[in-house]
DNA sequence: TATTGTTTGTAACTAATGTTACAGAGTGAG
DNA sequence: CTCACTCTGTAACATTAGTTACAAACAATA
């Protein structure tokens, strides 16, 4: 576990020493698929660097609606949490294992020093922030620009991206959870896009053609 | 003007060596209602400081349409171009000017130094980012989970807050295109608004009451 | 195999939003 | 004042999405 660590952060740029103290200070996590990492009103004390598997991140209004924000893969690391932490606010979204998930728990007390001593961690830091600006962003695009029907073939494609695999095993009900729908308009929807050779639906599974 | 640049630094936590680094480094603009300062594609080699005036940050699609993201006011500054810049990416947004308003530019290139050596300028970016993702999660929560009707009022509203005025002056196609919608529409729920005593519609200016 | 719960398909209807078309009111330049 | 232009109000209609209701298919397990 400790090699993918060490490669993952290799490839993210951050240099040998602070890789070395990143894997002294942090403690491993792994999570089912379905489990819940972080709950709204709680607050994060650790950075989750993802290992491998997926998270999903998304957003709740009071009435218990969600939308999908975004996903995070292996390398990447949850940066609402960490802006979250840095200001002792309450997380204001959920995480969850979309898959078997491990992770990377490294405490966030450490972050201000490494932030200041190592050039390398400020550019992932930064850089992290960036690719989730631009993932909030493409996600208002999604809600804003698009139809439903476009919005829902977006959203099987990017989960084929995140999961690498073009089979998707979720119940019509989740899918419409993500998109704040309901799961009549997502059955219509993905019959419509079955009638048009997009995909091929099963029970409990949806295959991108 | 430069009063107002130390004033503003100061409430924002920022210390005093460096307060004196950012006035002499950088360099005031003025600009006026309407007026364009920052077009998607374009890259930032300033870190614009809001001294006052409003800022409105819109996103727009490849056919033109557009969604308001937020606004920007005195003491802030647009996290997204940071983002862009320490990135080395272009700009996918732009930034208008709602009202007549005096920004401090300051170059890009003092940033990581400052980060590095000062922990108050730390602070201010870090909460920077946490504000803009706040804001921006606001904005995923209008869109997703508000009518249009609620949206227009809460958007009136706020605009009111960023004004600090009672009074906008907008037409309703303005209006529309901030909330990517027809003027049309935005008539017929400006009307409702009026009926129900929350507004009042003259040529050009909505009163909230 | 029988039973139960979950998932999907579909129809019929409602509600929200978008579109087109046109009229009339207000405004500024000449 | 007149003309041209912009802005607003409103009706009629189209499209998209949400809701309710019910049946049938499937899966798990006792």
């Amino acid at each position: 576990m400790k090699d993918l660590l060490q490669s993952l952060l290799k490839e993210a740029g951050i240099e040998p020493a602070l890789i070395e103290e990143i894997q002294e200070v942090g403690v491993p996590k792994k999570a089912a698929t379905g489990e819940l990492l972080i709950t709204p009103g709680s607050t994060s004390m650790y950075m989750p660097f993802v290992l491998n598997g997926v998270l999903s991140v998304v957003r709740q209004d009071d009435n218990g609606n969600e939308i999908l924000l975004y996903y995070l893969e292996g390398g990447e690391t949850c940066a609402m949490s960490l802006a979250c932490c840095i200001e002792g606010k309450k997380n204001d979204f959920k995480v969850t294992a979309e898959e078997d998930s491990v992770l990377w728990m490294v405490p966030m007390s450490h972050l201000d020093k490494w932030i200041q001593e190592y050039k390398s961690f400020r550019k992932y830091i930064f850089s992290s922030y960036q690719v989730r600006f631009d993932e909030l962003l493409e996600t208002i695009d999604s809600i804003t620009f698009l139809k439903l029907y476009e919005r829902l073939y977006k959203y099987l494609l990017d989960k084929k991206q995140a999961t690498r695999s073009y089979e998707i095993n979720m119940s019509h009900e989740q899918i419409a959870q993500h998109l704040n729908t309901s799961r009549v308009v997502v059955s219509r929807l993905l019959k419509q896009l079955e009638n048009e050779n997009k995909i091929e639906i099963e029970r409990n599974k949806i295959s991108i053609l």
